[in-house]
DNA sequence: CTGGGTGCAAAGTATTTGCATGAAC
DNA sequence: GTTCATGCAAATACTTTGCACCCAG
């Protein structure tokens, strides 16, 4: 279990308790969306409010802690920052799997295309993970 | 302007003079969002209500006679089904648009290293417009 | 200490539902 | 005529805000 203290300083964040254990939940889950992570977090604080879930959401989103993730059909997901990255996601079982493809070539085919400056990519492929497809 | 009556009952969906509208809505912004739809849809129809919207957008992504198209940090836009294409959105204007590109390649070898079945690619590139760029 | 975070309650916003009426087929 | 859509109002779900208290730095 890392210690995200640093980590959460670096961006602007103090290391309260709760944030920790966001971090933690995120590091250990991948992917999670807001209800689920309120109902990890109450294990460990029982009185901690769901207002204190989307604050903190929030401003670690503002300041490049984490990244939300959109996912077709369901409700928004997040995960720590880190480099550039695509997403699986299972239409089944809805699990998330991370994948770094390069796309360097299709980023800069289509600036040339269409005349637009590219920052950013977002990728989903929706579909049957491998163990669903054994099911 | 497009009779969509037919279109729509093909898609099992009764052809009121509500829905024509929001099939043309669409057709002519090609993506909008709940609320801009209600917006204009209220010009037409001054006592269409919220939930009308709702239900149709609802039941024609049931139905899949529309899509929706899910923006980094914005709300859903919706658009009317056509062939898979991509999307391109300005940061800067908010403006959308399609591009049509070949993901054949990247998808078989996703599919190979993840083995996932993979039936569906949501990609969307946001940066700047070149009209932005030029302010 | 001091600024910022937490939890609670309340407010605000978004979306869905139930039902009576009315329109599509 | 029957089925299903509409509009309204109410209910539910989701997210943000204000404030008193408390903790990290």
């Amino acid at each position: 279990m890392n210690n995200y203290s640093n980590a959460l300083r670096k961006h602007h964040l103090k290391a309260t308790p709760q944030r920790l254990e966001i971090a933690n939940t995120l590091a250990s889950y991948g992917h999670i969306n807001i209800d689920n992570l309120y109902e990890i977090l109450r294990k460990k604080f029982n009185s901690i409010s769901l207002a204190t879930i989307y604050k903190n959401i929030n401003i670690m989103l503002e300041n490049s802690f984490i990244q939300e993730v959109k996912i077709p059909h369901e409700k928004s997901v997040y995960e720590l920052s880190k480099e550039a990255h695509s997403h699986l996601v299972c239409d089944k079982c809805g699990a998330i799997e991370d994948i770094t493809l390069d796309l360097s070539q299709l980023s800069s085919t289509t600036a040339t295309n269409t005349h637009f400056k590219i920052d950013k990519i977002d990728l989903v492929f929706s579909g049957i993970c491998q163990k669903c497809q054994t099911l």
